[in-house]
RNA sequence: GUGCCUAUGGUGUAAUGGUAACACUGGAGUUUGUGGUACUCUCGACACGGGUUCGAUUCCCGUUAGGCACCCCA
C-alpha cells in the first residue's frame, strides 16, 4: 500500500506537466500541410481577382444578436454557437458563419451608396460547437464570395455559383458537380409548406420521431430525413420545384440555362435545402462524385434577399456562397493532387571552423540581399553532417568555406549534382554563384 | 446532444498481468576537409485519473481526444 502510494508519487512528480491538446475539433496546421492552404489561398485570391470581387474581413467575434435575428430555429444558431465572456454587457459569440455578419459590415458602413451590386470575398475561421468528423470541425475556415445588392438578375446567382466552381477547378479537384433547387420566395412557400404539412399531417404516427419534431418546426427539413420509412413516404411528397411561383421558376430556370451555356455540370436535387433561415430562390451545393470517402459538400450558398431586413436594413437582394477550406484540402489530398513545388534554397553554406563561420554569416547576407535562397546549418561543424544536411535540402549549389580559403579569400563552389567543385574568388561570390544557377 | 469503435516514441506497427520490440524519422559517428548508398551508436512512448491485484501498458470504470453513424453542416 505505502509502496503504491510512493511510487504513484514519484510518477506523478515526474510527470507534473501539462497535459497539452488542442481543444476539441480544432487543429493545428503544421508545416507539411501549409503548402496546400498557401495555395487555396493564392488561388481564392487569384479567382476573387479576376471575378473583380473585393476582400473584405470582419472581426471574428460578433454580437449574437446578428446570428440570433438571421437563424431562429437553426441548430447553428440556436445549439452550437460559442459565447465569449467578456466585460461589457454586450453578448459576443465567435462567429458561426460570415455572411451575416457581412451583410451588417454592408448596412453599417453604407457600402450600397456605391455602384451596385458590390462583390466581396472573404477568407477567414468560423465557430460551430457540433460534434466533430472528417470534414467536420468546431474550427474551420471558409472562403465565400457574396454580391450584394443591385437588383435580382439570376446572373448573379450564376456567377456566385461560378466563382465558387472555378475555385475548386483552379485547386484541381476533379469530378465536380453543382447540385441546385430552389426553396421558394415569400409568396410560393407558404403555400408549398401548407401543402406538405397537409401530406404529413396524416402520416404523423408513421414517421419517425425526428420528422414529427420537424413537422412543426421546420418543415422543409422533412424531405431531408434519411430514415428508411421516411424516405419511402418521402417519395411521394410534394416538391417545392413543382410548386414555384412564376417569379420563382423562370428565376431558376434562367440559372439553369446560364449554367449550360457555361457547361458548368449539374443536376437538380429537388431535396436540397439550407441550414439557415434567411435563404430564398435558388440554393445551390457542390460535391465531387465518385468517391466514397468523401460525401461532403466542398461549398454550399444560395440567394438571401430576406437577410439585410432581418438585421434591420433596407430590403436588399444578394446571393452568395462558401467553400470550407478543410474539406477542400482534404479532398486535394485525396485525389493526390498535391504536387505542389517547395520554394527550396538553391545554395547551401558549409563552413570549416570559427572564422569560416562567421564570414559564412556575411556570405549568407550576401546572397539573401541578392535574391538567391540560401539555407545552411551553422549550428553543425563537421563538414560531413554539414554536407549531409546540405543534400537533404536539396540545394543545388553548396558553398564550403574551409580555413585554407578563408587565408587565401577564395570560396569552393560544389555542385551538388555532379560533384564536381571550383574554387573562386570570395569576393566574387554572388556573380559566381549566379553564373551556376 | 445520442449511439458504436479506438488510444503504445515525431510517424507507422509489435508483444506482454512482472514497466516495452521493430521500421522510418531525428541526433552523433565510421581515424578527424566532402553528401546522396552501407554500417555503428544514440534521443524518444504505454493519453489522463481512479479501481481490481503482491504487481496493470495489459482487466474494469470515468475523463479527454480521434474515427464512424445520427443530428446538422462547409
Amino acid at each position: 500500500m505505502i509502496k503504491k502510494k510512493t511510487k504513484k508519487l514519484i510518477k506523478k512528480k515526474a510527470k507534473e506537466r501539462v497535459i497539452l491538446q488542442s481543444p476539441k475539433g480544432m487543429r493545428d496546421i503544421l508545416p507539411v500541410d501549409q503548402l496546400l492552404w498557401e495555395k487555396a489561398r493564392k488561388s481564392a485570391n487569384k479567382i476573387a481577382d479576376s471575378f473583380n470581387f473585393s476582400r473584405i474581413d470582419t472581426p471574428i467575434l460578433e454580437t449574437a444578436d446578428i446570428f440570433e435575428r438571421t437563424g431562429t430555429g437553426t441548430d447553428i444558431v440556436e445549439k452550437q454557437m460559442y459565447f465569449v465572456k467578456s466585460r461589457g454587457e454586450s453578448r459576443l459569440v465567435l462567429r458561426p458563419e460570415c455572411t451575416a455578419p457581412i451583410m451588417r459590415a454592408y448596412i453599417q458602413h453604407g457600402l450600397s451608396k456605391i455602384s451596385q451590386p458590390i462583390k466581396l470575398f472573404y477568407i477567414g475561421p468560423i465557430f460551430r460547437h457540433e460534434q466533430p468528423q472528417s470534414g467536420r470541425f468546431r474550427q474551420h475556415h471558409q472562403v465565400g464570395f457574396e454580391i450584394l445588392g443591385g437588383n435580382s438578375d439570376p446572373i448573379y446567382d450564376t456567377i456566385a455559383i461560378l466563382t465558387l466552381f472555378r475555385l475548386l477547378e483552379e485547386l484541381k479537384i476533379k469530378n465536380l458537380i453543382v447540385q441546385i433547387n430552389s426553396i421558394g420566395c415569400k409568396s410560393c412557400r407558404p403555400a408549398y409548406v401548407k401543402k406538405l404539412q397537409e401530406y404529413y399531417r396524416n402520416k404523423q404516427n408513421k414517421i419517425c420521431k425526428d420528422c414529427r419534431q420537424r413537422f412543426l418546426v421546420r418543415p422543409l427539413r422533412l424531405l431531408d430525413c434519411k430514415n428508411e420509412t421516411c424516405v419511402q413516404i418521402k417519395a411521394d411528397a410534394p416538391l417545392i420545384i413543382d410548386r414555384l411561383c412564376n417569379s420563382c421558376k423562370n428565376h431558376l430556370k434562367a440559372v439553369l440555362e446560364h449554367l449550360d451555356e457555361l457547361k458548368v455540370p449539374y443536376s437538380m436535387n429537388p431535396y436540397l435545402v439550407r441550414g439557415l433561415d434567411y435563404y430564398n430562390g435558388p440554393v445551390f451545393e457542390i460535391f465531387t462524385e465518385q468517391s466514397s470517402e468523401i460525401n461532403f459538400s466542398l461549398v454550399g450558398g444560395g440567394r438571401y434577399d430576406y437577410l439585410a431586413e432581418m438585421l434591420g436594413g433596407v430590403k436588399t437582394f444578394a446571393v452568395g456562397g462558401g467553400m470550407g477550406m478543410e474539406r477542400a484540402i482534404e479532398v486535394m489530398k485525396f485525389q493526390q493532387l498535391s504536387g505542389l513545388a517547395k520554394n527550396e534554397p538553391k545554395v547551401f553554406l558549409v563552413h570549416i571552423g570559427e572564422e569560416a563561420k562567421k564570414k559564412n554569416l556575411i556570405i549568407f547576407e550576401e546572397l539573401r540581399k541578392s535574391g538567391i535562397k540560401v539555407s545552411e546549418s551553422f549550428g553543425k561543424d563537421s563538414l560531413k553532417s554539414q554536407l549531409r544536411a546540405a543534400d537533404k535540402a536539396n540545394a543545388i549549389l553548396t558553398l564550403i568555406l574551409g580555413q585554407k580559403e578563408v587565408f587565401e579569400e577564395t570560396i569552393i563552389i560544389r555542385n551538388m549534382k555532379t560533384g564536381v567543385q571550383e574554387t573562386v574568388p570570395i569576393n566574387k561570390v554572388v556573380d559566381e554563384v549566379k553564373k551556376r544557377l
